[in-house]
RNA sequence: GAGACCAUAGCUCAGCUGGAUAGAGCAUCAGUUUGCGGAACUGAGGGUCGGAGGUUCGAAUCCUCUUGGUCUCGCCA
């Protein structure tokens, strides 16, 4: 609706343009926004035409201003400033057009049908079944599910797919660990999640690992090479490749524990799926497609896309884009990481024939992935051109790096524990317990809208500093702000309900005239536009950003100006409008970036 | 060594295809409640946009070089 508006004014403008240049052929007016409010909403600068005419910019904009004034134009005032020509639009001719939308489309005000008939796969999460999700996993699913909700915005089918990596050595770790040092103990006994309760298995693996490592070291300095060696062939290192044989020669005792374990894990990430509100509409398991992936690149063997090497390997030559060689085949005969991502990709696009496919995995993969999409197209799969790596930084701590050696690693049921726990003294202190409801579901709901906003509000392409005691707060900028903001709109809506203020049907929008108002009805009727740019830079920092700005305002609005008080029925029936109109468009930006909408928090 | 990405206030981050005096939050300091939720609002101080060139009427933004940091270049995943 703004957009339109503003393309309105730039046609005015071009002509007349035309008509002062007394040209057809010159540059298309630029169109930005002045830097205070009160100057206007949109500004054209003038500098590019001053060379043409040979004139002072200012005096241009002047002229320009004269010729417009006097042309058909949409409702606004014009200014200049300096070389700039503004315009001031007319807002409260834009209120009952953006009320009367809002509140017809209600939850579907902001969706566009760009995307409609795209069908477009997302991979994100793709946990390892050996250990309990971290914070690095936390930015990957916000993004997920992020992302995933702003193209189905504009109009896409979406797939969302979950890899789950159970298969190879660092698996058999885990298992090895429980073998020896469990007993039999299960999570039912300790009271454990299942993914802590085997995450707990693998670190024991580290450390007995390290053990052993630093027995041999001590052996070989003592020149006690023999029953050093002896040592390293019975070290668990060795025994867990010995184990991975054993699975993929489908040994039954070593497949049965693989099963109990990896169900155990899964189980334990489902439920923090679930805590933190990600779900997927299907799985994928290594397990399954990793065999696929060699009959792949066997075909492609034959097919001569690959060769052999001497010593049995199975290679691509990669100098066609400026790379080495890669390995997709052990000599051996045994797979790795990219014979397996090949088979998963084509076995997806047979399953479900998608237009575009889009992985959301850490920057580390970068070469990973433009390697695996080159092989693809050069298989001769067509639709490997939709193919996109959505890439993102890692999330570091404020000492570094996290390690999972030094201990360091930021458990993700952890950090949702600890902020939900803040949130309910929060409410506690307060007294609000009754009016809230089901406390702890609250809690949660303020823990997730502080998680999702603070992951969310950082470009995806840049690493970001996560200090676990500082930097989630729930004042200033950050999610609980958006949901308090939303919650307060809703209990002035419910007061006006409670007072039995009537909702009139058509408001009179040349009563909200002050700048909040006016900032506040461009801001909602700009968010269509923002749905599409956040999906075409799969950025959901366009959105958040926005609901900040939303709210803000609204913020200073309301602590200045009475709503249920105003001065007139009309004036309160007009501001009760713009209200759920606010409202309104806050659930929307919200469910785009994983913020619970709260009626009262 | 080669390549990719990043660098903006004390800290954490915005800044759209180049446009007016570079913006928020946190922290610091000073204020605001006889009103619909104070998880709020207002104000102040705080900057050589890593550095140097270039393109342009105009550069945090584009180009080149350079410095610093991170990541990758495994028959690990």
């Amino acid at each position: 609706m703004i957009d339109k508006i503003k393309n309105e004014w730039k046609d005015c403008v071009a002509r007349a343009l035309g008509t002062y240049l007394g040209a057809t052929d010159f540059p298309e007016p630029n169109m930005g926004v002045p830097p205070k409010p009160e100057m206007g909403d949109i500004a054209f600068p003038m500098f590019p035409y001053a060379r043409i005419k040979g004139m002072n910019p200012a005096r241009i904009a002047a002229d320009v201003k004269e010729i417009l004034s006097k042309a058909e134009h949409p409702a606004g005032t014009l200014s200049t400033a300096g070389a700039y020509l503004n315009v001031k639009i007319d807002s409260s001719s834009l209120f009952s057009d953006l009320v009367r939308k809002i509140g017809m489309e209600g939850s579907s005000y902001g969706c566009n049908s760009s995307l409609r008939g795209k069908k477009v796969m997302l991979e994100f999460s793709c946990p390892n079944t050996n250990k309990p999700l971290h914070l690095g996993h936390m930015r990957n699913d916000s993004l997920g599910e992020s992302v995933a909700a702003i193209l189905k915005a504009n109009g896409a089918e979406v797939m969302k797919v979950n890899l789950i990596n159970n298969r190879g050595v660092h698996i058999c770790k885990s298992m090895l660990a429980y073998k020896e040092f469990s007993n039999g103990e299960t999570p039912a006994d300790t009271g454990e999640k299942g993914d802590h309760f085997v995450g707990r298995y693998y670190v024991r693996f580290a450390n007995w690992s390290k053990e052993y490592e630093g027995r041999i070291v001590a052996l070989e300095k003592e020149g006690r090479n023999d029953e050093a060696e002896k040592l390293r062939a019975d070290s668990p290192d060795a025994r867990a490749q010995r184990m991975l044989k054993a699975w993929e020669d489908g040994d039954e005792e070593v497949l049965a524990l693989w099963r109990t374990m990896n169900k155990w894990t899964l189980d334990g990430l489902e439920q923090s799926y679930r805590d933190m509100g990600i779900s997927f509409d299907r799985y994928y398991y290594e397990s399954d497609t990793y065999k696929f992936g060699k009959s792949e690149v066997l075909k492609g063997l034959e097919e001569g896309v690959f060769f052999r090497e001497k010593d049995g390997s199975v290679q691509i030559d990669l100098s066609d884009i400026g790379l080495d060689r890669k390995v997709l085949l052990r000599k051996d005969g045994t797979t790795i990481y990219i014979t397996q991502d090949l088979g998963t990709a084509i076995r997806r696009h047979e399953d479900w024939p998608f237009d575009s496919m889009i992985y959301v995995v850490a920057s580390e993969q970068a070469y990973h992935f433009k390697v695996l999409f080159h092989i693809l197209k050069k298989l001769g799969y067509t639709w490997a051109d939709g193919l996109h790596h959505l890439s993102y930084g890692m999330v570091n701590l404020p000492e570094g790096k996290m390690k999972s050696r030094e201990g360091t690693v930021v458990d993700a049921d952890d950090l949702l524990a600890e902020l939900s726990a803040l949130a309910k003294e929060e409410i506690v202190s307060k007294g609000r317990e009754a009016l809230v409801g089901d406390v702890d579901e609250t809690s949660r709901k303020i823990a997730l809208a502080a998680l999702n906003y603070y992951l969310l509000q950082v470009s995806p392409v840049r690493d970001m500093i996560f200090d676990p005691k500082k930097s989630i707060s729930f004042s200033g900028n950050t999610g609980p702000y958006l949901e308090y903001m939303g919650a307060r709109i809703s209990s002035i809506l419910k007061k006006a309900e409670e007072d039995g203020i009537a909702s009139a049907s058509d408001v009179d929008g040349s009563l909200l005239c002050n700048e909040d108002e006016e900032h506040l009805i461009l801001l909602l009727s700009s968010y269509p536009s923002l749905v599409a740019e956040a999906a075409a830079g799969f950025d959901p920092s366009v959105i958040t950003s926005f609901l900040y700005d939303v709210a803000k305002t609204f913020s200073h609005y309301y602590h200045d100006n009475q709503i249920l008080k105003a001065g007139s029925p009309e004036l309160v029936s007009a501001r009760l409008s713009l209200c759920r109109a606010v409202l309104q468009v806050l659930k929307n930006g919200f469910a785009l970036v994983g913020i619970p909408f709260l009626e009262s928090m």
